[in-house]
DNA sequence: CGTCTATTTGAATGTACTCAAAAGCGGTGG
DNA sequence: CCACCGCTTTTGAGTACATTCAAATAGACG
């Protein structure tokens, strides 16, 4: 397993020793998705947390009209999965599936929670990533709230440029909460400026 | 100090015996905010958490445009406060001032810090709100994507019956993303059903 | 190559906003 | 106590933003 990059997302929060670091790593896990392959769905229950190694996921929810919402993207070096049913493990609302062919690295809730027992360091870089992951999201709502589509389009591709590029239209128009139709307009209207 | 509230607030989380209460109540003071009264300014740095124990507040941004978009309403057994700017002691986007005469009991971030070095079950109890606040803010984000404004406008109401009587529908609007004159057609409208 | 999905384009429609004016409502001071 | 002021809410007309539906085009993949 590669865990450079784990182990370096981790370092960014919290320092380990070598052995605390070798406890973590014998509780990880590798999985690989194919593109369209599901990590998660509606109704399941989400039993592990999730670090992406390689490749794209959406967390996404479908509505009464069978429209796809897209709550987050997640890629390379990104946390991924959904907190309220991890932890309380009950069914989730969200779907998590693959954009392009995956790799992620995971951690079980059994193991998770021997963790925190041992190394309770680790307590405080999970409640890091949930503090960054609150911020982004009410910096979401705000944009939501303040902005237009084109301003909102403008916003996303600023703040993500290297993601963007991977995405198809129709899955930034789902993000940003308008029709691909739309989106489409907007970007011949902006490239003729 | 009234505190039969906070240590209720709490006591649903994390249990407390006798000389944790009492520390933790030691760490605590009350501040009066009169209607229209700020608890924090953009640009200020946000020093304390916020339990309302009376009252009701708002946590708001104004936009280039001089609009108002609240983030979220507060009210009694709820804390406030602007997380990150809290953490990281940095100044805040936000806005926070009193809708009513509010009474609130506050925590600085030294004594928290105090708290959670002597009395580490309370690292668990902010970890335990910040969940709660994050999915929440997920919720309202889906939301946002999925519903029109008069979906979003019963969902607000439904969800918070007891204090949509207590707001302004110029509040209310605020919150919802509409305009206030938009938000009296929807009524007229649905009172028309 | 053929099939499936994504994107573009156009026309018609619906949703929500702006501007403006009037009515309602609460508080304050004379 | 009531007259006035400021703010909120209502109402209407016109406009802008975003969607739906439909059809054509372009790209991706087996």
């Amino acid at each position: 397993m590669d865990t450079e990059l784990i182990l370096q997302n981790i370092s960014r929060h919290i320092q380990l020793d070598k052995t605390e670091e070798d406890y973590f790593v014998s509780l990880l896990q590798t999985k690989y998705l194919k593109r369209k392959d599901f990590l998660l769905k509606q109704g399941n229950i989400c039993r592990t947390e999730n670090f992406i190694t390689k490749g794209c996921l959406r967390t996404y929810t479908i509505d009464d009209n069978d429209f796809e919402h897209i709550v987050m993207f997640g890629t390379e070096d990104w946390w991924v999965g959904d907190l309220f049913s991890f932890i309380t493990q009950s069914p989730t609302d969200f779907f998590i599936d693959a954009l392009e062919d995956t790799e992620i690295i995971q951690i079980s809730k059994a193991n998770l929670d021997r963790l925190f027992d041992r190394v309770p360091k680790f307590e405080r870089f999970f409640r890091l990533i949930l503090q960054n992951a609150f911020i982004a999201q009410q910096n979401r709502i705000n944009q939501n709230l303040s902005c237009t589509a084109e301003q909102r389009y403008l916003g996303f591709i600023k703040k993500y440029p290297q993601l963007e590029q991977r995405l198809s239209q129709k899955q930034v128009s789902a993000y940003l909460g308008i029709t691909p139709v739309f989106l489409s307009m907007l970007r011949r209207k902006l490239s003729r400026k």
